[in-house]
DNA sequence: AGGTCAACCTGAGCGC
DNA sequence: TGCGCTCAGGTTGACC
């Protein structure tokens, strides 16, 4: 499901509920996701209070009081939904339980928070995961150590770009989804930024390092995602916000899933192709993207 | 080392 | 209605 642009609007969604709050209890309803959940996880969650959520790259990190940092990645088809406590709660010896819809096939984690908030976490695909990091190893993680530069961030410009790109034989569609070289992007985003930086997803990456296509690229990468981010991200199949709605940027693609489409392009007068890179689709305009 | 590709898993949509 | 096939927002690890 989701790429940087969703990624934050999860985050957005999460943070009001999560952030300060207590898990009063954390239900794992199976040991794995895409790899095994954590030794320990539910007892090293349950009773722990969350201090930050961050967001870096496509990965939520919930910072806790522990000192542990709780990574959290939704791989394509992972989905937080939060729901409000029902009716009364019920006195339990050793605790307490609030009144919630009944839990579906793909619901695999389940946080109830000291406020009787559900958070939810589905995923059909399970190619999502989580991971508890101490405090020390954050910088060592495997999966944080090589992220390139957060593109709306300081450190992305045309220069710290043209070097990654630098001697690339690769096409740049490939070079723009390696999470080394930018990190956020994914196949929709990548279509949508070459779109409007007037660039083919065929070219080699290695020759998108003059001035020209640097100064139109970045620019395209920040302005698609953060229009994307204030649209709420895009809902394809199944992504949604955490309160339910409805992301609405696809409406706003340029060529992603839109395959014999006019070209959008003012004065341009050909049409969206689509073509197998890596194992992708790419969507592009052959007229107007060289 | 750089580049390509299959694997992981479920569900939706399509043609027959 | 059902079957089989293709495709899907990502990442990793094995292979040339």
């Amino acid at each position: 499901m989701p790429e940087l642009p969703e990624v934050e609007t999860v985050r957005r969604g999460l943070a009001p509920v999560m952030e300060g709050r207590r898990i009063a209890l954390l239900t794992p309803r199976r040991p794995d996701l895409r790899y095994p959940l954590p030794e320990g996880f539910a007892r090293r969650l349950t009773g722990i209070r969350i201090e930050r959520l961050t967001r870096r790259a496509k990965y939520l990190l919930a910072e806790l009081e522990s000192g542990e940092h709780l990574l959290m990645h939704l791989g394509m088809s992972g989905r937080f939904t939060i729901h409000a406590p029902e009716g009364k709660k019920h006195g339990r010896p050793g605790g307490f339980h609030h009144d919630h819809a009944p839990l579906e096939t793909h619901d695999h984690v389940i946080f109830d928070m000291e406020d009787g908030t559900r958070i939810i976490y589905a995923d059909p695909r399970r190619f999502g995961f989580m991971e508890l990091i101490a405090q020390a190893d954050l910088e060592t993680n495997r999966h944080l150590a090589a992220l390139g530069p957060e593109p709306l961030g300081n450190s992305f410009s045309a220069q710290t770009l043209s070097a990654r790109l630098k001697g690339r034989k690769t096409p740049i569609k490939s070079a723009l989804l390696d999470q080394r070289n930018v990190a956020g992007l994914g196949n929709i985003y990548v279509c949508e930024a070459l779109f409007r930086a007037g660039i083919s997803p065929k070219r080699q990456a290695s020759t998108v390092t003059t001035a020209a296509r640097l100064q139109r690229l970045v620019p395209a990468i920040r302005d698609v995602l953060a229009e994307a981010i204030a649209a709420g991200g895009s809902t394809l199949r199944d992504y949604a916000q955490t309160d339910g709605e409805l992301g609405y940027f696809q409406h706003a693609f340029a060529v992603y899933d839109r395959e014999g489409e006019a070209c959008s392009k003012p004065g341009c007068s050909g049409s969206v192709k689509r073509i197998t890179q890596s194992g992708r689709s790419s969507f592009y305009c052959p007229s107007c993207q060289k």
